[in-house]
DNA sequence: TCTGGGGTCCTAGGACCC
DNA sequence: TCTGGGGTCCTAGGACCC
């Protein structure tokens, strides 16, 4: 048996935990540069606040209905999460942190020694009393099915008491016949609309499709995910393993047509990019680097363009990636475009010290302690302290976050004080 | 009229996830 | 005016090899 344990409105929940005063208020929670919402409180989804919407388009009902607004603040989620995961952690040796607020745990055997329904709700109770945390469980025989064994817990909280768990064929199929199509882990707009028109409208419809059918239109993803819903094993958890790429992207709050504007950008995505690489420990081989004017302006003559370089040798100096992502820059850009969005993304890595040398270019190896000052000092003494000359030395970057939490949990002026009366 | 067969590697693009 | 960021996996097709 598989067990899937989702943070309910993760965000926005991680922000009620220190601000009681807001349980039953509308919160939603905003992406970098207060551009989208990414994160919604029950209340917020009520008053019809869709994922992803512009902030700036709702402006108006946020003040209708004291809607409480908060720029996104991965310092404290990110450490929230960390608290979850470790209680998680304790219920099965096997655990897959599958994202920031959703967990795997495999639980061969358990249902021989404990009551599973039992097992989950205690799992809720106790994350929810050690960090305020509320979480649905679903425990099912794989993983897909214990995606929809969690959707059902959280769609019924009272009737499930947040754990929900699918151990007969008769369950299994209830569920099925219950889920829409488009609900369906795996399942996105896509392959949605292509089901739609084979009459597939829940998961179990999904189920019953010919085996070639679902290889051919969705490939051996699908026919995994369908046999999984069909209750045959076929996803098992997978090992954590460090990153085959790491990206540093951003969308710019004013439109660039130059490329010395461009390239400071880009200069300092690739040490960012470096920065991430030395942290995991790895070198990477080729790296990407893409440019694109504004999507939302089609009255605007629009350019999309991306360049992989393989570079001649591996490396993770921020001074050789920069260049490297420079060079590629230059091959992209053409003038007479408005730029709004850039990024660098780093791929094929090698151990650190496992790099194959070359015959006859290879990378300065005075640069491996530089970074490892450089990264020394800004760990130090504040991020972005030593930068490139090829970065913008007069500014920092910032994006706009006009609403953001304290630091609650890291960073220790801002921890609460609790006065007694 | 009619043009082999079996591979590998790389890239671009699509689709999905949170 | 204003529209996020960071990942994974798969496939098709081109270029190349013998």
């Amino acid at each position: 048996m598989f067990a899937l344990i989702d943070c309910n409105n993760f965000y926005a929940s991680c922000e009620r935990v220190f601000r009681p005063d807001l349980n039953g208020v509308p919160i939603v929670v905003l992406s970098n540069n207060d551009g989208c919402v990414i994160a919604r409180s029950n209340e917020a989804k009520t008053l019809g606040i869709p994922m992803g919407a512009p902030a700036f388009q709702f402006e108006k009902l946020f003040m209708e209905h004291g809607v409480q607004v908060f720029s996104a603040n991965f310092s404290l989620y990110g450490d929230m999460s960390h608290r979850v995961m470790s209680i998680l952690g304790e219920y099965s040796p096997e655990i897959e942190i599958y994202s920031i607020d959703e967990a795997f745990l495999k639980l061969e055997g358990f249902d021989r020694y404990f009551n599973l329904q039992e097992y989950g709700e205690g799992m809720g109770k106790k994350v929810k009393k050690w960090t305020g945390i509320p979480i649905s469980v679903g425990i099912a025989p794989t993983k897909a099915l214990a995606k929809v064994a969690n959707r059902i817990a959280k769609k019924f909280p009272k009737q499930t008491q947040g754990a929900y768990v699918i151990d007969s064929e008769e369950k299994r199929i209830k569920a099925l016949k219950w889920l829409k199509i488009e609900d369906v882990w795996g399942i996105g707009r896509q392959h949605a609309k292509r089901l739609f028109a084979q009459k597939v409208s829940t998961a179990y419809d999904f189920t019953m499709l010919p085996d070639e059918w679902v290889k051919k239109h969705m490939s051996v993803i699908g026919l995994r995910l369908k046999h999984d819903l069909q209750g045959i094993p076929t996803l098992d958890l997978e090992e954590v393993q460090s990153k085959k790429s790491i990206a540093t992207t951003r969308t710019f709050e004013e439109d660039y047509t130059e490329l010395e504007q461009l390239s400071e950008r880009i200069s300092t995505f690739a040490f960012t990019c470096s920065e991430k690489l030395r942290k995991q420990g790895s070198c990477c081989k080729s790296l990407m680097v893409f440019v694109r004017s504004n999507i939302h302006k089609d009255n605007l003559p629009q350019y999309h363009r991306s360049i992989v370089i393989q570079m001649p040798f591996a490396s993770n100096s921020g001074i050789e990636l920069s260049n490297f992502a420079l060079l590629a820059l230059r091959q992209i850009f053409r003038h007479g475009y408005r730029y709004k969005k850039a990024g660098v993304i780093i791929q094929d890595f090698v151990p650190e010290g496992e790099e194959q040398l070359s015959l006859f270019d290879n990378r300065d190896l005075r640069h491996i302690p530089l970074m490892k000052a450089v990264d020394f000092i800004n760990k130090t003494y504040g991020q972005q302290k030593v930068r490139l000359a090829s970065q913008d030395l007069k500014r920092v970057w910032k994006m706009k976050q006009e609403r953001l939490s304290p630091r609650y949990t890291t960073k220790l002026d801002d921890i609460i004080t609790i006065q007694l009366h």
